[in-house]
RNA sequence: GGUCCGUUCGUCUAGGGGUUAGGACGCAAGAUUUUCAUUCUUGUAACACGAGUUCGAUUCUCGUACGGACUACCA
């Protein structure tokens, strides 16, 4: 039943987490719905029993929420189409099939699936495909085919049943697509799919359809791998008499592994080394266990920007959005057409951008708790400093913590190398006289340490970078980091000199 | 196999009948720097192929190749 009113719907099935395809669908959603002042509704197709996930259903709905996708309607939300959760739509699929049915679009097929799986085995014995469809159906187990009082007669005996659709024979269908423009497809290659299941439950075009049209979805916004089932899906709304009201459909391309063939899946994660996931997630059934961008650190507004490039773009040369920006700017016309090679890097690069924004206070908090994690606190003016010092050379706040080390531990251990490069038989006593010489300083400023050093040796004659290198490993114990002087302030006068002097004891003459 | 979808630098992409085919990631070089990064500058690199239409095609059409999806009582 559309209406002028923009309405979307995210309609994952619980059958594990969600991976990054999925979420960019629901983005893509999400950001249709806020473009045009309409509604974003998260539905849950949970109507194959056999595949559902325990957990499945809140990971999907803690991940919306962690990616900032509110969701307007729907499971978790509630709203005037309730119940959102397919399995607990009750008997309303059965009552759409059977009206199908009465007005002789649909038919009861009574073929066991043991039956299907033999005509499909010798199908492909003779190299052929087996279809149910127009050209055989007569010769099935169907109410098509079975004399009426046969058929009564399987049903009073409560014969196992499947409700299919009953395809055109021969019609050719022109369909459109918003992304990819006119579609067409003939029917005599399509199947009589199965819309209503054995077990009491419907087949997910069925759902889709029916509950898209109870729910007054305008526009279907999904993957392309159900653009095949888009004439399938039309036909139902032509057989319901809802022609007039169907949605607009837009499939959007699919996300490619980085390398070799195929699209994207959740073991390359694992085997690449990038997570396919938005969080972490582990399978109740198998044990295992997938990594997230939460957890390996990534912003969700850095992630979720990552995302929205993947197959859309502003058409200018913007690159960084908030997610309001990417809702003001997106647009269906502006989705590719063909599948996107996933790139880890640049999903790292985009995480850079954004933690070079975030605020020094922000980025000691996430800090703060990473330590605390490790068992040990510092004071947070302190990691404000360490964090405005680290920030632009890392990725991740981890990065942060893992270049900060030597600010909570003095270095027993030195740099192999530099030793060997920087540590002359002259540096202790130089070492010493410099210890001596910022032990006697009145501010220990970076500014005002650098100015008192440089007029030191320029008296001494030595070079900066001779004195500079050894004095960072005994500060610091590595050969690289940040500006030396601006570690020196953070670490204060006392415990400058004394990594000084514990340097020179144990490094020796 | 069949049906459908797609094809611009290695990757994400802009563009579009006449362009030096633009940007970003990556990579490389240079600059800056006490080191390593960062940053900045520069560079590297693309219209899958073949026909047709046209004065002219990377852009339009067709074909081929290649890639992808679908082909369940899964979604």
């Amino acid at each position: 039943m559309r209406t002028d009113r923009v309405r979307v719907r995210f309609a994952p099935s619980p059958t594990g987490a969600l991976h990054l395809g999925g979420v960019r669908t629901a983005l893509f959603n999400y950001l249709f719905a806020r473009r045009h002042g309409g509604d974003f509704l998260l539905r849950v197709e949970d109507t194959d029993q056999g595949r559902f996930v325990p957990g499945a259903e809140e990971y999907i709905i803690d991940a919306l929420k962690w990616c900032g996708l509110t969701v307007d309607e729907g499971v978790g939300v509630g709203g005037p189409h309730a119940p959102y959760r397919q399995s607990e739509r009750g008997e309303i699929y059965r009552q759409f099939a059977e009206r199908l049915v009465a007005s002789g679009n649909a038919y009861l097929a009574f073929d066991l699936p043991g039956e299907l799986n033999e005509r499909r085995a010798e199908a492909e014995a003779r190299g052929e495909i087996f279809v149910y469809g127009a050209a055989n159906r007569d010769a099935l187990k169907n109410s098509l085919a079975l004399p009426p009082d046969a058929v009564k007669k399987l049903l009073e005996e409560g014969a196992g049943h499947v409700i299919r659709f009953k395809m055109p024979a021969n019609e050719e269908l022109a369909l459109q697509d918003i992304i990819r423009g006119e579609v067409r497809f003939n029917t005599a290659l399509l199947d009589d799919k199965v819309l209503f299941k054995a077990d009491g439950m419907p087949t997910y075009h069925l759902a889709n359809v029916v509950d898209d049209h109870l729910m007054e979805i305008s526009h279907v916004i999904r993957g392309e791998e159900w653009l095949p089932s888009l004439p399938l899906h039309a036909l139902l709304y032509r057989a319901f008499g809802w022609e007039d009201t169907m949605p607009l459909f837009a499939h959007l391309p699919l996300i490619l592994k980085p390398v070799g063939n195929g699209k994207l899946s959740k073991r390359d994660g694992n085997k690449m080394g990038f997570p396919v996931f938005p969080m972490e997630f582990a399978d109740p059934a198998t044990g295992e266990k997938w990594r997230g961008y939460k957890e390996d650190g990534y912003f969700p507004e850095a992630f979720v920007n990552m995302l929205a490039l993947l197959g859309w773009n502003p058409g200018t040369e913007q690159e960084i959005f908030s997610l309001e920006e990417l809702a003001g700017a997106f647009s269906l016309e502006r989705v590719n057409r063909s599948g996107a090679r996933f790139n880890p890097d640049k999903a790292r690069w985009f995480n850079h951008k954004y933690l070079q924004e975030k605020p020094d206070e922000e980025l000691a908090d996430a800090l703060s708790l990473m330590l605390e994690a490790e068992g040990f606190r510092r004071d947070r003016e302190e990691l404000v400093k360490i964090c405005r010092l680290l920030k632009e050379r890392a990725t991740f706040v981890a990065d942060i913590r893992d270049a900060a080390r030597f600010f909570f531990r003095a270095p027993l251990e030195y740099d192999e190398k530099g030793v060997r490069k920087n540590w002359k038989a002259e540096t202790p006593a130089l070492l010493l006289d410099l210890a001596r010489l910022l032990a006697g300083l009145d501010s220990f400023a970076a500014a005002d340490t650098e100015a008192a050093v440089r007029e030191w040796i320029a008296d001494k004659g030595v070079g900066l970078g001779q004195l500079m290198n050894a004095f960072r490993l005994a500060i610091t114990g590595f050969a690289d980091g940040p500006r030396l002087f601006d570690v020196i302030e953070i670490l204060g006068q006392d415990e400058t000199t004394r990594r000084l002097a514990a340097a020179v004891e144990r490094l020796g003459h």
